[in-house]
RNA sequence: GCCGGAAUGGCGGAACUGGUAGACGCGCCGGACUCAAAAUCCGGUUCCAGCAAUGGAGUGAGGGUUCGAUUCCCCCUUCCGGCACCA
């Protein structure tokens, strides 16, 4: 038997008793889109008082939809940014499209349509899925960077980086595919071949045009402590990839061709110099290519190491091999003649291409000189440790003391390092030097579809640049690629041209740039998208920087540094006044889905989509199997994976929006992980949110008539709640009532702060069980208590709905926008503030104090809020639970947590 | 291979600065409603022993620091992200 406290309220005869967020999500959309709520307006210089919140999620390529990924980083977006401007904020959250990139020629090889044609509609589609999702964007500045009037700046800033010496041109390495005669990217190119020939990749060197990134190398590095609202492990890698590190350019002098040369090293280990056996250099090295000469075998080699992928990650994994070209150098303190060797794993990228041989202390060279007989000299003894030629231990690596050494003898790391560096100096062959890892930023594709490079090339002047007045130099948007490399190259429209020199006929530049370019800025012209007069405006200084960029953890080098980078180019050009473009950066994780497979008969393997598989579980509700539902029969489970094509577990989010709405969709996207975890996708979990807006539209609709009678006597105000001094005692279901919902919502506030949307979520949940218990409850309860008074149970609804309602509105603003005015709360929950904490609600007389022994949980005890420490020791030692448990030992020490636990030592 | 992360019930996850491990949700079990089912609602649910009170174990493995460790330190395993032309 059950009864109502406060006595049974009416249904209410206006709202729908039925949640139903199609209705619902349709007409708020259009009401927002009618009123321009997300449109951003500068204000001069805070005028109105509000500070501007510049909220920024990663623009999308527009691949044809939306996959998971993308509602999940814009949820995110937009949970912050409603929730900024909430606490008052002027916010801006724009949107765009990264719309140059490979995938469109892909398209345009597999459907003969024009990459423009398949770009455009894709934006389309994409455009109206992001709407459907209520995702407060300000369309106004949307931009595409396949527009001319958005890459003619990459060309116009590329043209002063030019003039500056920041752009230059030379030889870099590509794919070659030698059917196809074409370049591939890495992703083109599978276990050395070609995707569409399977051709033998070969690697090639072409000339390209660079970017001096690593003129920025020391600022790049120094400024990641400028960002502190980065996350620590981005800027580890950050740090990583730069690379600086200390060490000695060491010269070994050789003869060629009767010239005195000298071969180049670099390394940290100088110390380790009289440990040297040998040197390598890499198959690209001069050095090489010279010897191959007179060396067929040599030469054989050198070809097999150009084949295959210029992936570093390959390179890493490949076996090390070696061969000698014959030639020797000068050891330069000790005279000896070293041979020098071919490496495989000597990367002509980083340092002078070429290194010293200390198989004794380098985990590699110890591996290839016992693979090819070197010989192995310790130079360096790690604390007595003991040293074996014939299997490699990690203290061999280790900074010790020089022996074998000779002069250096003795000497640590630091000093010996210093001695042999002083030496190398005196002989010119030698120094101290700083090497960085990071390399300048190639920036040409041989590609059609991306911003053409200004460049003319006339045979009398060389290559000229395109004057500023004829850009932007446009692409033409009607070529479809066939794979047999860039179609521009057969567009006499778009090659013929007049130097702007000489006059002369001429022929323009077909290469493209990389599409990091165009994203290394599109936050910047978010700010001033109209503006056809120049890159940037007066309206950037107040919009920049980005106060918050949110996108994938894959982004953490590459497309974040070139942005620092193309930040730090612009404000020394005088462009921009910030030095780094975004103060603070969440990484999401990524969205990942179970993937399910079956084997075919000759090793071919069929995935199979999780929406069209059932599992099979046992009674106690474990996963036992998964059968396909077409079939029945059982299919194999390869884990879980990022969502992907080509294992068929994407999930699309256009079928979740038609079959539970948008808020159903952001609500499970936030609450199933936090933001910077990967997401497992579930389909139950899909179904658990949905469930709960229905019990809260029908809770609100339960309880809509003292909530609107409420709001009415109110006039609305969701502040100013009094209760009478005796509430809590008087009224201890109501008072603790109260006291969850603010204890609920000051750990909802502070988790909101720090980006933990998960347990937002929850909070709302919390908040919707007490509020909904609290309408009814027990005979036994409501027969003990004396009858609460209706009016401030009444008020005690309201402001909890009220709170809920705010609470939740950054993560599913449609169906708190309905519920918000229909139960008479003033104003628009739009405009509406963040709910503050009443501390007073949180006030108690007693609490509960968990008992421990030796660590160990023993009991609990209530004291007084107000017990002092001693109190709380010698009320602890008495009690029943410590005295049964310390077994008559004595007592050695107590330690009281106020307002948590007391262990008793014994 | 190198660099950076992560690991907690049947599952996703919670536990803020070292202080009650498992909030919230899913799943499962039991009950109510129903002719029945679905939906909904109520109760239970880390594992082991026990009717129970209670006791023991427990945060990927193994060590350490501490009155007390999911949290700090060392070492190992597995999985994920990046490695410069996917974006």
């Amino acid at each position: 038997m059950r009864a109502v406290i406060i006595g049974t309220f009416p249904d209410c005869p206006r709202m729908e008793p039925v949640y139903n967020p199609q209705v619902i999500e349709r007409d708020i959309q259009a009401q927002w889109d009618r009123t321009g709520a997300a449109r951003a307006r500068e204000t001069q210089d805070g005028a109105d008082g509000r500070p501007k919140f510049y909220c920024l999620c990663m623009f999308p390529y527009p691949s044809g939809k939306l996959h998971m990924g993308h509602v999940r980083n814009y949820t995110i977006g937009d949970v912050m940014s409603r929730f900024h401007r909430m606490r008052g904020f002027n916010v801006l959250q724009p949107m765009g499209w990264d719309a140059f990139g490979l995938p469109a020629e892909n398209a345009a090889m597999a459907n003969k349509v024009p990459p423009a044609k398949w770009t455009y509609d894709n934006i389309a589609y994409m455009k109206k899925q992001l709407k459907s999702l209520g995702f407060a964007i300000d369309w106004e500045r949307e931009l595409a960077t396949c527009k001319p009037d958005y890459y003619r700046w990459n060309q116009w800033l590329f043209l002063r980086m030019l003039e500056k010496g920041l752009v230059y041109r030379k030889s870099g390495v590509v794919n070659w595919d030698p059917i196809d005669q074409t370049v591939l990217a890495n992703e083109q190119v599978i276990d050395g071949r070609g995707w569409r020939t399977g051709a033998i990749i070969e690697k090639r060197e072409i000339p390209m045009y660079y970017m001096r990134i690593t003129a920025f190398s020391e600022e790049l590095l120094a400024a990641l402590d400028t960002l502190p609202g980065w996350p620590e492990r981005v800027k580890t890698m950050q740090a990583n990839w730069i690379g600086k590190s200390h060490g000695v350019n060491i010269g070994f002098p050789y003869e060629l061709d009767g010239a005195n040369k000298v071969l180049r090293v670099f390394t940290t280990r100088a110390d380790t110099l009289m440990g040297v056996t040998f040197c390598a250099v890499a198959p690209e090295h001069p050095l090489a290519a010279h010897a191959a000469r007179t060396d067929a075998k040599l030469a054989a080699f050198v070809d097999e190491c150009k084949r295959g992928s210029v992936m570093e990650a390959d390179l890493a994994q490949m076996d090390k091999k070696g061969m000698p070209t014959g030639l020797y150098v000068t050891h330069p303190v000790s005279g000896e003649k070293l041979e020098v060797w071919v490496g495989n794993y000597v990367l002509m990228t980083y340092g002078e291409g070429a290194v010293m041989g200390v198989p004794a202390h380098d985990e590699r060279d110890f591996a290839f000189a016992l693979k090819y007989g070197l010989p192995i000299k310790p130079v360096i003894d790690v604390a007595g440790k003991p040293y074996s030629t014939q299997a490699w231990q990690d203290w061999y690596a280790e900074h010790g003391v020089c022996v074998n050494s000779g002069k250096y003898d003795g000497l640590d790391f630091e000093r010996s390092v210093d001695a042999i560096a002083a030496d190398l100096k005196a002989k010119d062959l030698g120094d101290k030097q700083v090497t960085w890892r990071l390399r300048d930023w190639g920036i040409s594709r041989q590609r059609y579809w991306g911003t053409p490079i200004p460049i003319i090339h006339c045979e009398t002047c060389g290559d000229v640049p395109v004057p500023d007045e004829q850009l932007p130099v446009v692409l033409p948007e009607d070529c479809v690629p066939d794979g047999s490399g860039n179609p521009l190259n057969k567009r006499q429209d778009f090659l013929a041209c007049a130097c702007p020199k000489c006059g002369k006929p001429a022929r323009r530049e077909t290469d493209t740039m990389d599409t990091f370019v165009d994203s290394s800025w599109y936050y910047i012209r978010y700010a001033c998208p109209d503006q056809s007069a120049a890159m940037v405006d007066a309206r950037v200084k107040y919009w920049l920087p980005v106060d918050q960029y949110i996108g994938g953890i894959e982004h953490a080098i590459l497309h974040l540094l070139y942005s620092r980078f193309w930040t730090k180019v612009m404000n020394k050009l005088g462009l921009v006044e910030f030095e780094e473009p975004f103060a603070k950066l969440l990484t999401q994780g990524m969205v990942l889905n179970e993937i399910f497979y079956r084997k075919a008969g000759e090793g071919r393997i069929t995935y199979y989509n999780p929406a069209d598989v059932d599992f099979v579980t046992d009674e106690s509700g474990k996963r036992s199997g998964a059968v396909l539902r077409a079939d029945g029969l059982p299919v194999a489970t390869d884990g879980i994976g990022t969502m992907s094509k080509s294992k068929n577990n994407g999930v699309d989010p256009q079928q979740l929006i038609e079959q539970y709405g948008a808020d159903t969709a952001r609500l499970f996207m936030m609450f199933a992980s936090p933001p910077e975890q990967t997401l497992e996708w579930s389909d139950a979990g899909v179904e658990g949110s949905y469930r709960f807006l229905r019990r809260l539209w029908a809770f609100a609709h339960q309880a809509h008539a003292p909530v609107s009678a409420e709001s009415a006597r109110r006039k609305g105000a969701v502040d100013g709640y009094e209760f009478p001094a005796d509430f809590a005692a008087a009224w201890p279901r109501q008072a603790a009532l109260r006291r969850e919902v603010h204890a609920v919502l000051k750990q909802a506030s502070f988790d909101i702060q720090r980006n933990q949307f998960n347990t937002v979520a929850s909070a709302a949940m919390k908040l919707l069980n007490a509020l909904s218990g609290s309408l009814e409850s027990s005979d036994e309860a409501a027969g003990s208590a004396a009858t609460p008074a209706p009016a401030l149970h009444q008020a005690v609804l309201h402001e909890g709905l009220g709170i809920l309602l705010r609470v939740l509105y950054p993560i599913t603003p449609h169906v708190c926008h309905a519920l918000w005015s229909e139960l008479g709360y003033a104003g628009d929950l739009l405009h509406a503030p963040w709910p503050e904490v009443d501390e007073a609600a949180l006030r108690q007389d007693e609490i509960e104090l968990v008992l421990q022994i030796n660590g160990k949980l023993r009991g609990r005890m209530t004291v007084p809020s107000t017990a002092t420490r001693e109190h709380i020791e010698r009320l602890a030692v008495t009690q029943e639970a410590v005295l049964r448990h310390s077994e008559g030992r004595a007592v050695k020490k107590v330690i009281v947590v106020p307002g948590k636990l007391v262990n008793v030592v014994v």
